[in-house]
DNA sequence: AATTAGTGGTTGCACATGTAACCATCCATT
DNA sequence: AATGGATGGTTACATGTGCAACCACTAATT
């Protein structure tokens, strides 16, 4: 393990390559974030994130949740499920298009969402404190930069 | 799918939010990189992430692998044997310790790496240029900034 | 009205992954 | 030397995932 006599050109470390630690810090703050609700809720990251976009638009369907927070339809498809089984969302189907199905969640799923909000907010403040208002400042302008850049 | 008139402090938009929007970023970069080695090598992501810390040390062991660039013992355990079996990295039983494997990169496989390395570095450089070097610059100190905290 | 193409959603299958248990070896204590 | 605990690495099993094929339905074309 002797990184130091091969400091030259042919070399990529690793540690300094960017997309490598763009995806590295990500990942430690989600697993962060994971542990989190899985922990209060037992909720995989699919479930979490179709929870929260279902808890965002009041009622949606399966494919305007892969459109608005990408995900493969199947991982949609099966989140929804164990949700409903849980008693979270309900279906409905829409009678005009007899293929749609509006999801929603139920009373008691309404009542986590509100406490789950709770929990994200207070994790997305205790991150900004931990890595300093100013440095939270500048992920933000990068994030719009780095998301500008993939819209096209 | 009705945003607008919910927009209150019971909502959590999805969009907005820091950890997520970190996810995502990291997610599209790193699938973007993805696709090039997958397409030119054929390589799994965990391959990938292992290849590249035999390169980059020369000679390490898979423990060491781990502890570098986190990964579960598993997945490097089965990328070093799919690396193992297209020849690109060998294995030496360390005399002194048993349990020790040494791995480096085969012939064939360090020029290989050369040609990796290359593409990663025209990669960074694209990406850098793409989001724009200002912007660029506030991510690394960003990234500073998160790595830091998650030191600790 | 019949045929065809497309869309929302689910499922079967193959493959990737994490957990736990395991084997071989080393090290510390006795 | 013998025993018990730790470590490097692999493997069996259960679970998660993506792809392709599928079903039910709608929309467009004839």
């Amino acid at each position: 393990m002797d990184d130091q006599n091969k400091q030259n050109a042919e070399i990529l470390a690793l540690e300094n390559f960017l997309p490598y630690r763009l995806n590295q810090a990500a990942e430690k703050v989600s697993q962060k974030f994971a542990q989190e609700y899985k922990k209060r809720y037992g909720l995989t990251r699919p479930e979490w994130r179709t929870f929260a976009t279902i808890g965002q638009f009041g009622v949606i369907t399966a494919r305007e949740i892969c459109n608005h927070s990408p995900m493969h339809k199947t991982k949609v498809s099966r989140a929804v499920f164990s949700l409903e089984k849980r008693r979270w969302v309900k279906r409905t189907q829409d009678p005009e298009d007899r293929r749609l199905e509006h999801l929603e969640l139920t009373s008691v799923g309404q009542t986590a969402y509100k406490d789950m909000v709770n929990v994200a907010r207070q994790f997305e403040k205790n991150f900004i404190d931990s890595i300093g208002g100013e440095d939270a400042k500048l992920l933000l302008t990068a994030l719009n930069a780095i998301e500008r850049r993939f819209e096209g």
